[in-house]
DNA sequence: AAACAGTACGCAAACGTTTGCTATTGCCCG
DNA sequence: CGGGCAATAGCAAACGTTTGCGTACTGTTT
């Protein structure tokens, strides 16, 4: 690898010259200037940015801690904040913590020897993590789907609550009584408790008190969303309907209750969560609640963008718009 | 952010003495051993990567250039992939270059003046790029599902002409004459190329030549698969059965075919390619074939380990196995 | 002719590590 | 008692940049 001295031996100008040729931070002679840009081709030359990046001490790197590995919902998020930031010249490092406070731990850690311009996290596990982390260190941070109310930090958020509770209410809309919920590990902290507290809103609204049997906290995945099912429909007094906290829950437990010989929508009903965009693929067409997840992953890369040029801005709270998107999976019980 | 000279000062040693204690390169009196790490404690002290990267010239990361984002096959591999690379203290900066060949070489330049330790790339697009790095640079390189013949470098491949014969073999097994492949773009260095190839030789060797019409060259997408359904049902003599590049495709065209009216597999029969989780869930569940999808992200990821520690090693080609996983999605044509 | 403004560019320190070389001490053994 | 060895640890260069400061030159103003 040549370095920018080759390139200023090459070209007969001083290395701090070559540098200002290629930053353009100060002017110089056309002359000289055409002689470096000639000698950085021939040597095909690269600036070296770890040199740049140990000068300048900054990485044009964020850090994306995600609790949970290969979820699409996620991955749409991600695939958001990706394009904007390689658009902007910024590269991004996502690791996951898999559901586990002590990989949390390992990758915010990581990311901060990395040195990292800013953190992304999603849905943290541990509290004091974030606590630390905005105490102890200078780095920015954005929380996505995490509610730490006494804590001054960016946060985003969808509406969990409104997303629960349309939920409910379409399925109570349809004349459901028994309406149960396949939720994630609760916390108050969390998207899965505001969504199943707006689910126990809808309900209770209505005169419906559901028994505690009806509510499963689970994983994220198909085969959670498959299992709760099949524990939901052995029970003495079954649902009629459901809502999950996200689509492949919710095509799991589709699965599940057909291949029990129970028809979609008729003899049960499956709200979904996140509009996939596989939901209106699969059969029956999902039902399901709409999370703005590329737009989430623009907002929140560019108030990351913000609060890297200036830490000092005051903390937001934002919470973006959800919206029920009614398909075939739902619909009133034909007996 | 303390340094290492902080922590030196506080414990009273030099600072060549902590970074021994640190990387543990060479003895260090217990009683100093102690006060270092004290020291450490106190400040909160950690090790500055770039520094670290720069002065070894290393940075414990590899990078990882997809040309389709937020596909779900390649979530699976790198998530294979990811998971053994923190677990060895690598990360991993993914970039996606999204079919575009300028997104490619952007990609490549990116990552190479990052410093990355070594570069995977799934999907070359353009063959110029793999030769240059190849011949270029020195950074350890592997090739995931692509055919250079003439170039000596690593790759690793899933048994794609295999994949595709079996497939259509299976059709034809059903008793399918006519039968469409559903196919990506095709050149011959890429998989849809031996894909398409093994489909063809199925046919031939069953006295079948299909009609050009019959190969769809699309996206691998659920939209393209759903559109390419749609073109070929509405051909004047349309299939009865076809192969596709990847699930999502065939969801998409399972989709398309059923929106017609169409019962699979009783009027037509889809195979799928890749055998995502999701396609055990799917209804039909999905007849595929299998990939072995995070054995090849780990793979991949120990080959390259191999040639970071020496890149002189002799490059080898490996074939993955693939394997046909009859589901619901295909059958006898029932009148 | 002296002073000065403006342009172009070089010098060398700094960023925070790792590491080859060297220095000091204490002890053992011939 | 002196030579040599083992154990411990410090010095300073190096990694490849960026950037504050300084300087040389040219042309213009007084």
């Amino acid at each position: 690898m040549s370095t920018i001295k080759d390139v200023a031996l090459k070209a007969g100008v001083s290395y701090t010259t070559v540098s200002h040729v290629i930053n353009k931070t100060r002017p110089v002679s056309e002359e000289a200037c055409k002689r470096v840009n000639e000698a950085i081709k021939e040597l095909n030359y690269r600036p070296n940015m770890i040199a740049r990046n140990l000068r300048k001490q900054n990485t044009l790197t964020i850090g994306v801690v995600n609790s949970i590995n290969n979820d699409p919902y996620m991955a749409e998020v991600i695939d958001g904040l990706e394009k904007e930031c390689y658009s902007e010249g910024y590269s991004v490092i996502v690791c996951h913590s898999e559901l586990s406070v002590k990989k949390e731990k390992e990758n915010i850690e990581m990311l901060l020897e990395k040195g990292v311009d800013g953190i992304i996290i999603h849905c943290l596990m541990a509290d004091e993590h974030g606590r630390e982390l905005l105490e102890n260190e200078q780095v920015p941070v954005i929380f996505l789907q995490y509610y730490i109310p006494d804590l001054p930090a960016d946060m985003f958020c969808t509406d969990d609550f409104k997303g629960g509770y349309s939920a409910a209410h379409h399925l109570v809309d349809f004349g459901h009584r028994k309406i149960a919920c396949i939720a994630g590990y609760s916390r108050k902290e969390n998207s899965t408790y505001h969504r199943k507290e707006g689910w126990e809103a809808a309900l209770q609204e209505n005169g419906i008190t559901p028994p505690p049997e009806y509510l499963i906290e689970t994983g994220y995945t198909l085969d959670s969303g498959y299992t709760a099912m099949k524990r939901l429909l052995r029970l003495p007094d079954p649902p009629t309907a459901a809502i999950c906290y996200c689509d492949m829950q919710a095509m799991g437990a589709i699965r599940a209750a057909e291949d029990l010989g129970l028809r979609i929508p008729e003899d049960f009903s499956v709200v979904g969560y996140d509009n996939l965009h596989i939901s209106e693929f699969t059969r029956p067409r999902l039902t399901t609640i709409n999370q703005p997840k590329k737009e989430l992953g623009v907002t929140v890369f560019h108030r990351l963008k913000e609060r890297i040029h200036d830490n000092s801005i005051k903390e937001e709270q934002h919470t973006l718009p959800v919206e029920l998107i009614i398909r075939e999976s739902t619909g009133p019980l034909k007996k």
